[in-house]
DNA sequence: TCGTGAGGGTTAACTCTGAG
DNA sequence: CTCAGAGTTAACCCTCACGA
């Protein structure tokens, strides 16, 4: 395994193993990005190019060419890149305080150049890892960052359905029996919903459960059945949904999936990924 | 057969306002 | 801070058609 550089360009480290951690508050995706019509996430977005910059759209504005760039949650957005990779880290913006993040999310403070190879080094690490570990949210941000991020305090109702909707995103879960159990009434939990997470009941509950076919991306079975896995109705309703989410028909994103590594859950261990970790 | 797209009706959810 | 009501919006669901 490699032992990682703190500083300088890295790029040359990084392979062709296409990899996705998947934390229910976190994913870090390094693959194939395909041609995306617009896509629009609930996850706040970061992209980072690994060798040859790549061009981003935001909103329907002018198109920009960058290395590193971030998209907030629920805005719509077209990338090109003629690069055969692409790194992307989503976070769930529920679970962290968006005052107290990195730099790079921040402003313009950020020095570009050193959180890009931070980046890069931190992809260069997990494609060091032979075997499929379980990941921890905490540990991943460890490697990206240096530092657990601030969680984000919500009301404990909020938090209290948000939670019950992260362990099983695929559910149904209405917005009268939330109310129901958070001992609010509907207009009042509707209302306290979207002022604590900044996003509408229904949107957050079909983002997430758009984020939840994520963890089925590599499966070959007929699309119908990761459908209904996933919580979808129908094909159809899937096919729409995702499309709208991540700009790609199912088909496409699955196509392109088939060689991914997916990583999830916890805990992480490596020697390098331990390397790093001590080192941040 | 499977995946996708389009159209239309239904209904749950959203937003706003006002009041206790 | 909480609730209720009314009007609006958009997600959901169903059906059908088309192409591979």
């Amino acid at each position: 395994m490699k032992q990682l550089n703190s500083a300088g360009d890295n790029r040359h480290h990084i392979g062709h193993q296409r990899i996705m951690l998947l934390t229910p508050d976190r994913v870090f995706y390094l693959g194939l990005l395909g041609a995306p019509s617009l896509r629009k996430c609930g996850a706040l977005m970061l992209y980072a190019s690994l060798d040859s910059p790549f061009s981003l759209c935001l909103d329907g504005g002018h198109w920009a060419q960058r290395e590193l760039a971030v998209v907030p949650p629920h805005v719509c957005h077209r990338i090109i890149t003629n690069a055969p990779m692409i790194a992307s880290i989503m976070i769930e913006p529920e679970s962290v305080n968006l005052t107290r993040l990195p730099d790079v999310f921040t402003g313009p403070s950020c020095d570009e150049t050193a959180t890009l190879n931070r980046i890069r080094e931190a992809y260069a690490c997990l494609q060091t890892i032979d075997y499929e570990p379980r990941v921890k949210t905490l540990d991943v941000d460890c490697l990206f960052w240096g530092r657990a991020l601030a969680p984000r305090a919500l009301d404990a109702r909020v938090a209290a359905i948000i939670n019950k909707i992260r362990h099983d995103p695929t559910g149904h879960y209405s917005a009268c029996a939330c109310a129901a159990e958070s001992g609010l009434s509907f207009s009042h939990f509707l209302h306290l919903f979207k002022q604590e997470t900044g996003v509408a009941f229904r949107k957050f509950q079909a983002w997430k459960r758009a984020r939840a076919m994520l963890y089925h991306v590599n499966r070959r079975d007929a699309l119908i059945d990761i459908a209904l896995d996933v919580g979808y109705p129908d094909s159809t309703h899937f096919s729409h949904t995702i499309r709208q989410v991540y700009g790609l028909p199912p088909r496409e994103i699955f196509a392109g999936s088939r060689h991914l590594m997916i990583l999830r859950q916890e805990p992480l261990r490596t020697d390098a990924w331990q390397r790093s970790l001590a080192a941040a």
